[in-house]
DNA sequence: TTTAATTGTGTTATTATGACGCAATGTAAT
DNA sequence: ATTACATTGCGTCATAATAACACAATTAAA
């Protein structure tokens, strides 16, 4: 890494979210010189969008392209940083003085979440000992830095965008049942939805199509498909619902 | 200036809203060396959080503390400050080449919105030649950079949380109208709203206390007049409304 | 064949919302 | 003083959205 070719003090750090077995889940790296885990992130090139900086972590991460993408909040205090590439991290990746002094600086840093098929995005390691994994988000280990705020606060955005958009069209394959994306919401706002009251409410916004093909291998009474109507679906995207006022 | 003493490349533009004379009011400042407006903008100290340095911006350019803040979005287009610190400008500002170079590099911006009672904040200026007023938002001129971007995403924001929040209570002034109350509603989600329908919804939020007292000196039928209960909005502020699902 | 879990499709009571009516109040014009 | 007019205060009514709940149909496993 060229220190000149890149924004100073300034790093992306990416909540990537995936659907799995009813679960959310949150892609993770584990750090190679202290027993935590960290969210994917990256540095800005000085001639590139933040933005486009955000697209490429989330690129190399999963492997996928045309990712749901949204900034969400942006993290600068001081002590949030703090020796974190003290010494030994930097004898670690064998970084010289004068080059862990970029590192060593106070770094603000720019919180994007995404939202991504789980089947589709495989998680790309940058080396081979490199560990990255999918982590349920009711199990997620001690994070690095101030990591841990950060996923929250993605979390509850999350949470509130929800109520002002359809989300799902970009966490669920393209075939899904009722239950799943019932399920998915429920993990998403932490509560139990009533299950007639929750097909009435998302029927009324008019953006699944319902197939006439029902889930195989499946316990119990096979439940029906659906797809998302994705004109329909951009429109609601665009104009929002619950306006409230 | 010394430039070691701040964080480089970033930057904090404030949205800082009033109402007056039932109007939406932004506080700008005319630039010295063209003939465009600015937001009230400030750097960030090395050893300050990003908040706090947002506040000082705010304390600066209001002369009032304890003010609502917050940070709605991060701006970091590479063209976003394009030549905007020329030659030009360092020249107007004697600025010597070599500091120069700090103010032509690549800035990302950190915008936050403030929600200020218009009558206590008086517009500060730095120096005495330097031009800060209220302008009201359906007449703001041509803004530097893009400044005029961030006051429409500052304003989108406000829009949105007015959904989620009941917002008002630092804007107005301690003792308020219900027609004030609504078309500070109106001029942000810029739409008409049925005038009985408004109270209805806003009594139903349950914040206002309705005083024994009238407006004088008005024209027409004299409105009663209002003022927030603190606890109840405190309240009322921490679980939203709205909630949706 | 029975059991248990789950899905599909309702009903009903309550609450929220949108559209509107009308009398009371206070200023300004006659 | 009387009248006109804009505005406020307090309603109604029809409709839509929401919460709580009932019951039959389906399917794997006991």
């Amino acid at each position: 890494m060229n220190n000149e070719n890149y924004q100073p003090g300034l790093s992306i750090d990416c909540v990537i979210f995936g659907f799995h077995d009813n679960q959310l889940k949150i892609l993770l790296i584990k750090t190679p010189y202290e027993d935590k885990w960290s969210l994917p992130d990256g540095f800005i090139p000085i001639n590139e969008d933040i933005d486009t900086a955000a697209v490429t972590v989330l690129n190399e991460r999963t492997g996928i392209e045309g990712i749901f993408l949204r900034q969400f909040a942006t993290f600068g205090r001081v002590k949030r940083n703090d020796q974190h590439f003290g010494n030994a991290v930097l004898e670690h990746f064998k970084i010289p003085k004068e080059v862990g002094k970029w590192f060593t600086q106070r770094f603000v840093t720019i919180g994007y979440y995404a939202l991504v098929d789980f089947l589709k995005a495989i998680p790309q390691k940058e080396n081979s000992r490199e560990i990255i994994e999918w982590i349920d988000h009711k199990e997620v280990p001690e994070l690095i830095l101030d990591h841990r705020e950060i996923l929250d606060k993605a979390l509850n955005t999350l949470r509130i965008e929800l109520n002002l958009m359809p989300i799902g069209y970009n966490l669920l394959p393209e075939k899904f049942t009722m239950p799943e994306l019932q399920k998915l919401y429920e993990t998403i706002l932490d509560k139990k939805l009533d299950r007639r009251n929750f097909l009435r409410k998302i029927n009324n916004i008019g953006i699944l199509n319902k197939l006439d093909e029902k889930k195989s291998n499946v316990a119990h009474k096979a439940p029906n498909l659906y797809t998302f109507d994705k004109d329909k679906y951009e429109e609601v995207l665009k104009n929002g619902l619950n306006q409230g006022w």
